[in-house]
RNA sequence: UCCUCGGUAGCUCAACAGGCAGAGCGGCCGGCUGUUAACCGGUUGGCUGUAGGUUCGAGUCCUACCCGAGGAGCCA
């Protein structure tokens, strides 16, 4: 009696039979032989159907199947280094089969497709073999998350979707109708952390959150997942010690558990091998000072141009991009200038146009993942904040509450799922780091 | 919102200077005992994004619009 087996598992069962539930990824047929590349969710195997070792009903079932046919598959599970797939290495020499669906017409095919005719076909697409590994790595990358987080002290809380009122400004909000009240999709679940600190010490949200940015780029999303630690008695140098702890977990995580997939994207994994702490960091002020460096030296008078900044301005994606490269790890830039930054931020002692913030680029220009800063915890000044940033006390009562009952030093970050995902994938675009990414003008499927 | 590129068979793309709209893949039929997006032979397949214009003649030139991609800005 073939054990039913999943395809994950297959070498612990070499010479065994076995029974597989799966989908048809691939079929050669060779006349006499037929190679039948089998998925089942788990991984992808070759099953090797000999006309003389199966009955003729079997062969012609073999021969009758199509792309994405639904079946259930017996054999001898045997060891060939010739066998691709996932794990790989071992294939099956089917004995019987079963055909629970024939599909009809499936529409994607093992060979180059244009991104609109992948994006319309995407509930198909996430079959597809490089997508199967991307999703499961960002599998592993929620995980990781949550594993690292819960074992350091940080408790899961998580915040509403539904908000009042804007964090950061209203213009990149997603508006819905709450009962004849305006409510908005979240951007960030920090205030609301900022509160929960004060009865758990440390927390983290983790969850979707929105922004309505007309964004038209390979780095941006509607809807995208991140996670925001959140810690009370903390400052800047701390927040940084448990970024860099936090980020090389998760990249270490999948190094580990993912190599396969890692490998089948065709990721050069001895990058990812050198995040460990401790992170280089540089201020905003040298990294101004890199910029001007490679702005001399390049002859390329477009990169010129895009390199162009002044002292106050944020970094945008040409110069996040060109200072990543400058280094083989993830790199803090730190101390923004305040007027760049959000209202909520601690100013740096002695230097008040600056902010207690840091921003974590990851290498091989993938740009920002982290966003974070030590948040403002005297009363006065966030009264005085939310003034020169025309923000109205009344919505913001209950967060000024916080700076007067126990008010502490606290800090915190965001890390974009998608974007750790893509970097660690080594793919260019976040929208196949999400099952059904939501984009400007892509709503479907 | 701005800049650049694109839209031709189910898919990926050709089509010279305006002159019969083609190939590969897929599908279908046949052949092959080690294929890795197999290979070989046959076959199937078109409102050239939409509307208008120029011309004896438009996939090709002109105008407007629609859709997509990449980038800027904004951000994780």
């Amino acid at each position: 009696m073939a054990q039913l087996i999943r395809i994950q598992e297959i070498a612990d069962y070499e010479g065994a039979e076995v029974t597989i539930q799966g989908w048809l990824y691939h079929r050669t047929d060779k006349g006499k032989l037929q190679f039948l590349q089998v998925r089942d969710g788990t991984g992808f195997v070759q099953c090797v159907v000999f006309k003389q070792e199966v009955t003729p009903e079997v062969f012609a079932a073999a021969q009758s199947l199509t792309q994405e046919s639904s079946l259930v598959i017996s054999g001898t599970v045997r060891k060939d280094a010739r066998a691709p797939g996932v794990p790989g290495g071992y294939e099956i020499g089917v004995t019987d089969l079963k055909v629970i669906q024939l599909a009809q017409d499936y529409p994607i095919q093992p060979k180059e497709h244009g991104v609109e005719f992948l994006m319309d076909h995407r509930h198909l697409w996430v079959r597809s073999q490089l997508q199967w590994a991307v999703l499961r790595v960002r599998a592993t990358v929620v995980r990781a998350i949550r594993d690292w987080l819960d074992s350091h002290g940080f408790i899961n809380m998580d915040t509403p979707i539904l908000t009042p009122a804007a964090c950061e400004g209203t213009t990149t909000l997603f508006a819905t109708d709450y009962f004849g009240e305006p409510a908005y999709l979240t951007q960030s679940g920090q205030l609301y952390n900022e509160a929960n600190i004060y009865a758990f010490g440390r927390v983290y949200c983790f969850g979707p959150t929105f922004r309505a940015e007309k964004s038209k780029t390979r780095r941006h999303l509607t809807e995208f997942w991140m996670v925001e630690p959140e810690a009370a008695f903390c400052d800047l140098d701390q927040l940084m010690e448990i970024e860099e702890q936090f980020v090389s977990y998760i990249v270490q995580t999948c190094l580990r558990e993912r190599a396969k997939e890692l490998e089948l994207l065709g990721r050069d994994t001895s990058a990812l091998e050198k995040v460990v702490p401790p992170f280089p960091r540089i201020s905003y002020d040298e990294a101004l000072e890199i910029l001007r460096r490679i702005r001399e030296q390049t002859t390329d008078e477009e990169l010129k141009a895009l390199l162009a900044i002044t002292w106050g301005d944020d970094f945008g994606s040409p110069h996040e991009t060109e200072l990543t490269k400058q280094f083989d790890k993830p790199v803090f830039v730190y101390g923004y200038p305040a007027r760049a930054k959000a209202f909520y931020m601690e100013p740096w002692p002695g230097r008040p146009e600056i902010s207690k913030s840091v921003d974590l680029l990851a290498p091989e220009g993938y740009g920002e993942i982290t966003g974070g800063s030590e948040r403002i915890s005297d009363p006065d000044l966030l009264l005085q904040r939310l003034d020169e940033w025309g923000l109205p006390r009344e919505a913001f009562t209950w967060y000024i509450d916080l700076r007067k009952y126990g008010s502490v030093p606290h800090a915190g970050f965001g890390l974009g799922v998608e974007r750790t995902v893509t970097w660690i994938c080594g793919i260019d675009h976040l929208r196949e780091a999400i099952p059904f990414p939501r984009m400007l003008k892509r709503v479907y499927p």
